[in-house]
DNA sequence: CGTTTAGTTGACCGTGCTCAAGGGGCGTGG
DNA sequence: CCACGCCCCTTGAGCACGGTCAACTAAACG
């Protein structure tokens, strides 16, 4: 896959598909026209999708961060996952009857909205982009696995280096680190939600990972120190991404 | 669907399948046929996937019960989630490079094992199997996110009621529950590894769950004295089960 | 300049873990 | 037939990880 000077939004979206699957210059062409269709742009903590719902359109993420989450009757609330630059949101969702979690925003967020004959014209298009959509939903279970096995056997330590973990490897598929540094635009709530954790908790396992010098975590800027030390304390292993193709 | 006279070890398979998908006398043929090519029997304890194994074939769990689940480096185990009668596993895995994953048994276990390129065929047939090897693949998703928030946001009681009420529904599909029991061949040492817990505090919980008069489990044998109560103390909503067809 | 949101800290407490020991059922072998 | 070992379950005691409640600071924003 070549990008080309024809950089736009939708060149996460490339990446993260081409990673996959490699795409001829057709796919690509197709997939650039589909998305390009209808772009829209969300202020931060606004909710893309509530549970319940009915699933109907697909979305292409393009900048800025979301997240999956469900809260509890009594408002406890659990991010299940984060959907990042170039995360295709539940391909084929359309064939459940309706929403099971729901999708929010942590940033402002330009994404792509597809209905559904438009993504079936997509698909038909060729076999490797059908293949490639696949690999988006069996990466996401596989990653969502990984998320039961951190909040039900690590300590807190470990969750949050691993969380840690997981967005920098993800963030540099598409090209969203630099160095070991990148943006971390989420409130300490947000990381606490999705680590299982309090707040209070979690503020101060993030004081332990910065004072042991693993992280470096200022401005809305993280730094990775020592990745391997890191990884080490997490128990990570990126494998259950499902980033490199087969 | 009309199962008619021809009753086999696939009828789980089918009826699963049928409640996401109407498929059609050809159909339900053609499950039939590929599932009958190769039928295995396993003893409990065993591995029929490794993490880290290339990924090749589809399995079709006919009988028995068997078990998603990852090891730490250090020997913490977390069963995430179960493969109960009809469930396939992993439609389409090949097309990653490598499991991220284990699957274990939890009893003696009857399944039907597609290479590639007959699971293929299969998918070919029809339309309609496609769309719900699909829907199987989806609900995994919508399963694994439940999962994630029971471990993050629940606490001991309300995990494992959550983790009873699920197992009762999804027998229930497959005809496996008899009134308000089922068979419960787990120990638990698998139960506490399914909801993050120790093994003496699963026992204590499952003995408040019994004392507060919700469960009776006896002889491998679980019976839900009270579905409402234990929905409520559980927090449970069927919704991401996706149990009903579209 | 007042209000809100995010982050930080202290004190206390409770859920759930660890370690350890013992009981019951069952299969195996002497 | 009994002895032994193994697996599964159960119970007790002590402790620690992480939660809760509350107060305070700092930055952002109108």
């Amino acid at each position: 896959m070549n990008l080309g000077v024809d950089a736009g939004y939708e060149n996460a979206v490339l990446r993260r598909l081409d990673a996959a699957r490699r795409l001829s210059e057709a796919s690509v062409a197709a997939i650039r026209a589909a998305v390009r269709e209808k772009i829209l742009k969300t202020g931060p903590g606004e909710d893309l999708v509530c549970e319940g719902d009915r699933a109907e359109k697909i979305r292409f993420l393009l900048s800025g961060w979301a997240c999956r989450y469900k809260m509890l009757e009594d408002g406890r609330r659990q991010i299940v996952g984060f959907i990042l630059p170039g995360n295709i949101c539940d391909p084929f969702i359309y064939l459940l009857s309706m929403t099971d979690h729901s999708i929010g925003t942590l940033t402002q967020v330009v994404y792509s909205e597809l209905e559904r004959p438009h993504f079936e014209r997509l698909v038909a298009t060729d076999a490797t982009i059908a293949e490639a959509l696949y690999c988006e939903t069996l990466a996401e279970v596989s990653i969502q696995r990984e998320w039961t096995i951190n909040l039900g056997r690590r300590d807190a330590l470990e969750r949050v280096a691993h969380v840690i973990c997981e967005l920098f490897e993800r963030l540099s598929v598409v090209g969203l680190v630099d160095g070991n540094s990148f943006a971390f635009p989420m409130t300490q709530t947000d990381l606490a939600d999705a680590s299982g954790l309090s707040t209070v908790h979690l503020n101060r396992t993030l004081q332990e990972l910065r004072s042991s010098g693993l992280i470096t975590l200022r401005d809305r800027n993280l730094t990775i120190n020592d990745f391997q030390a890191l990884s080490a304390a997490a128990m990570f292993n990126p494998n259950y991404l499902h980033l490199n193709r087969k």
